[in-house]
DNA sequence: TTTAATTGTCATATAGCCGTCACAAACAGG
DNA sequence: CCTGTTTGTGACGGCTATATGACAATTAAA
């Protein structure tokens, strides 16, 4: 997840306009409250990806929220990222932070919380990251996403990564029709803008590949609509 | 083993109940007990996948009640993972031992401590721990884990700690593709934090000792995506 | 303690990729 | 045959991802 909804809770402004202002500029949306009251108010409105809590807060403890929000079904997956100071040995605060998927100890680098961050909802998000996907086979083409190969009778072919996404796009769905759009958006991605005759470069890049071993024609141009990947499925 | 039965014995209040939620939340079974009269028995009842003890106890001692536990033939093969201070040196060194199975120290992540006890089940689970780790060959490469020995055309390599891990992270799925992300989770850890480009590095060393043997191309790099270790499991 | 080994990070170099453009070619309709 | 539209294609500048050597901090060994 790039970007991403965060709750912070912390009650220093010097560190919370800090924080704010560095999450936002890596592209975050922030939710900052100065209290916990603040917080679970903010919660009715919208569920956050992630909670930064500060463990020194004044009024409700830090922790008695966190086994608050750990005991409500709707609060219970919301991953947790509790900011400590680092004096502390005190057997029960250590024991005390256990509710939580990770913490941070102060001072903490910006990119450090970051990195946590995206990690905690990373592996939160799908936990079966070893799952093998399987092959496409379309015609002579071999498409293995697992080991990322590509080949044509068995022989192995390199391509860039996009001339790799989009083959692999239009091989999962041999023989259908995309628009330069339609490809715009399911391999460049959403957030992306780019020239929709791009595509056409790509297209040209990737038939040149794919003549070089043997295989013209496999991507076929659908004048006035766009381009297709033509074979049967095996 | 995605569901356990795990036996808590804590006498604190907050920690015990945080760490009951934290676990229940993660689809795991808990019975909590304050102490070890009170475990003694839940044991007569059910007997649990895994124990969770607090080293720091009053009334009966933690490491006596391990002891009392291996020496039983039925609890015998109980995993116990041991719950310790940061500071306490001591009590790791005189814990394992007693014959636990692991130990964490306090503050630890949920997702620390989940993971250690599934590590434990699982290594326990299996009786012949020495039939699943039995040497990996990929190509002209040996690896074995249990004498923590790689080999090339049987001619022995040494190699640093994290480029061993790495290696043998690689070798388990020959041909599959990891990205940087994947590698830092499951090479380094998951509490640990390194910037991905340090990956590169690492790749870079295992790299050079596998080229000074013969062995270039092995570790091959998949632009955009991530690397992978090229062979033919055997 | 000194010494060596390991490890994470950075700075720099390098290679490869990507998006865009300009123009050529192909096509469709009159 | 002419004309406007769509697609093909080569080239280029900018940029990103990776490779690599060096270094400081930490850890292990002696």
């Amino acid at each position: 997840m790039e970007k991403m909804n965060v709750l912070l809770v912390e009650d220093d402004e010097d560190i919370g306009e800090m924080l704010q202002l560095s999450l936002q500029s890596n592209g975050q949306t922030v939710m900052w409250c100065k209290d916990v009251m603040k917080a679970q108010d903010s919660l009715h409105d919208s569920i956050p990806d992630i909670i930064l809590l500060d463990w020194m807060l004044p009024g409700i403890n830090g922790p008695d929220w966190v086994r608050f929000l750990k005991n409500h079904e709707v609060n219970k997956r919301i991953p947790i990222i509790m900011l400590t100071a680092r004096s502390a040995e005190d057997d029960k605060i250590s024991g005390l932070e256990t509710g939580v998927d990770d913490y941070v100890t102060k001072p903490f680098s910006v990119r450090e919380l970051i990195a946590r961050m995206q990690a905690v909802v990373r592996r939160t998000g799908k936990p079966n990251t070893l799952v093998n996907e399987s092959t496409i086979t379309v015609g002579p083409l071999l498409i293995d996403p697992d080991s990322h190969r590509v080949a044509i009778n068995d022989v192995d072919i390199m391509m860039s990564p996009t001339e790799y996404k989009l083959l692999h796009y239009f091989a999962s769905n041999p023989n259908k029709v995309y628009s330069r759009n339609q490809l715009l958006d399911n391999v460049w991605g959403d957030n992306v803008y780019v020239e929709d005759r791009t595509v056409d470069v790509h297209i040209r890049r990737l038939r040149k590949i794919l003549d070089a071993h043997g295989c013209a024609d496999l991507v076929q141009t659908v004048r006035g609509f766009g381009y297709k990947l033509v074979g049967t499925k095996a």
